[in-house]
DNA sequence: AAAAATTTGTTATATTATAACACTATACTC
DNA sequence: GAGTATAGTGTTATAATATAACAAATTTTT
């Protein structure tokens, strides 16, 4: 049986599954109050349960916005190697899969050689929908 | 006159000072209270100068850490668009300056064709200094 | 079944960041 | 240079994010 498969406890899966239901990022706290009828009460049980799901690569940080989200890309199981795109209007987050982009970034060596175990990188602008709703505004 | 050169104000330049003599990035409530005896006495001062110093690229905010470090990149005045390497051991942080990698990071444009307006790249990894460190322990 | 490792539940507290408001200084423009 | 707009200051209070510490329960390993 696969290592990575192991289950997860409790309270790990009821972050996880309130984590994926949602299409946006989501806070700690947030987490908090909607998983409270779960019989979850206090903040550091959500925290541990969201340092286990980042540590086996179930979802990863928006350092950013200091949220959560879970991981778009099937069978992922390495934390700590995340590309993601920020709209700067709605907040929305979009997971990016760029296989050349990934070349480049694991390729990536600094001046002493240095090889790095894991990156994270997030894009900042306006998503489709913000940049066209700001365009039926100019129309008016 | 250069528009980017317009003097900065009392409170901007006691913590952008502060803020270029540390070499490792800075916390904000590390600065409030090394610059205390210069007279600024409350958060709100330091985040204000932050704020203002992040947006004229003179500092960067480092995510992963909530930290501040100085833009060792002459004359940047471009922020949001940030590539470090941080020692996951240590926690130094490096501000990258990659030709290469900044090209392909303006370069890069998601499926949808969006151009972003900026970005923040963070490497982790063990720095060379403590890898050697790490090296001379398992001699004994 | 005993030992080890992990997870839980809990209280308290540390750390990071902002809201709101009255006031002052600087720059802009006529 | 008087008036006004813009940016910065000082202050109090509080919001938002995250962890320490410890005892108990559960699961995994030997």
């Amino acid at each position: 049986m696969d290592k990575k498969s192991k289950s997860l406890s409790k309270n790990q899966k009821i972050v996880l599954d309130f984590i994926q239901k949602n299409k946006k990022p989501v806070k700690a706290y947030s987490i908090l109050s909607n998983v409270q009828k779960k019989g979850i009460n206090a903040p550091p049980q959500v925290y541990r349960a969201l340092d286990k799901l980042i540590e086996i690569g179930k979802i990863h940080r928006v350092e950013s916005q200091n949220s959560f989200v879970a991981c778009k890309i099937s069978n992922c199981n390495t934390p700590h190697k995340t590309v993601f795109s920020i709209c700067n209007s709605c907040e929305i987050v979009s997971e990016i899969n760029d296989p050349k982009l990934f070349k480049n970034l694991k390729d990536f060596r600094d001046k002493d050689g240095t090889v790095f175990d894991g990156y994270n990188l997030e894009f900042f602008g306006t998503c489709k929908s913000c940049k066209n709703k700001q365009i039926e505004n100019t129309k008016h």
